[in-house]
DNA sequence: TAATTTTTGACTTTGTTTGACTTTGACTTT
DNA sequence: AAAGTCAAAGTCAAACAAAGTCAAAAATTA
């Protein structure tokens, strides 16, 4: 509703972005004056939308021909834990490792207790109880993988 | 019953929810001031009658362009939802049928756009590969009615 | 009257906008 | 090379704009 500056600038910015596979380079007051704004305020969107945190590295340069480069990217911390996650599952797992692995998710504050409810609710035996109880564990290890990967990019 | 205030101004915030299909973004210091009461009464409203008790989702954001985002999600209507998704599923579901009752989830806010990503991972045929084909619509309907129940209390 | 609910406003926290001032880098002149 | 100039980008704090909190006072209800 009330959308500040900031946020249409954001949108402008994450427009280019995607226009350019993720990867953008602008310049300061060039884009302050098309948008007509002050240039410091680029900088407050870039470091309150585009930081770190939410996956973004910025360079810049000063001085004549200066920019500012973003790129986006999946952040290690996150990929790394899920990496880990996806190795612990492995090829089978039984309901009590796999319950495990979504806790260690939550405890990681990567998924919340929302969505573990979700997930635990799909790799019961209950809710697998239609599968061959010889293949179940491998069912619950694709399943659990499948949501994995899923939070890759979620 | 000598209507109090707060029950004028919830009854104002409903009108203008039912007027928006029970979705609604507004502004606490000017609606108070078009009310002509503080604008901290707007908060007590809306603690006291817009709860999540009551069916409500509240989310904000201060500063400049700040909002009040009032969402009716009422318990009615969600696990009637959920009873009709539920239904929808049946004893078997293919993917692309699976996927279209989780969208509608979606639509009516009862689950967010990430949860849509995690829960769709999970009953894609390439997630349910293990499973015998002629059981995997069947295994697809068992884990999306687990969903729907995990849904009941989350 | 005791308990609960409502009303109010002073104070806090969060988020945005602006502009003056600083730093950096490339290029030009001495 | 050293100094100077100019074109970027960066920093920071003040002003502004909202929403939130909390507790005391007032009103209602049991």
């Amino acid at each position: 509703m009330g959308n500040p500056m900031t946020d249409q600038i954001a949108k402008i910015i994450e427009q280019m972005l995607s226009e350019n596979g993720g990867e953008l380079e602008l310049q300061r007051n060039k884009l302050a004056s098309t948008i007509g704004c002050v240039p410091s305020q680029i900088n407050y969107v870039i470091t309150s939308r585009f930081n770190a945190d939410r996956g973004y590295i910025v360079e810049s340069r000063r001085g004549g021909g200066g920019y500012v480069r973003i790129t986006k990217v999946s952040f290690d911390n996150k990929s790394a834990i899920l990496m880990h996650a996806m190795a612990a599952v492995g090829s089978e797992i039984n309901m009590l490792s796999a319950r495990g692995i979504l806790i260690s998710l939550y405890d990681a504050s990567i998924i919340s207790e929302r969505e573990l409810k979700i997930m635990y609710s799909a790799i019961t035996d209950n809710a697998l109880a239609e599968c061959d109880p010889s293949k179940r564990d491998k069912m619950r290890a694709d399943i659990l993988k499948s949501f994995i990967l899923a939070l890759r990019n979620a």
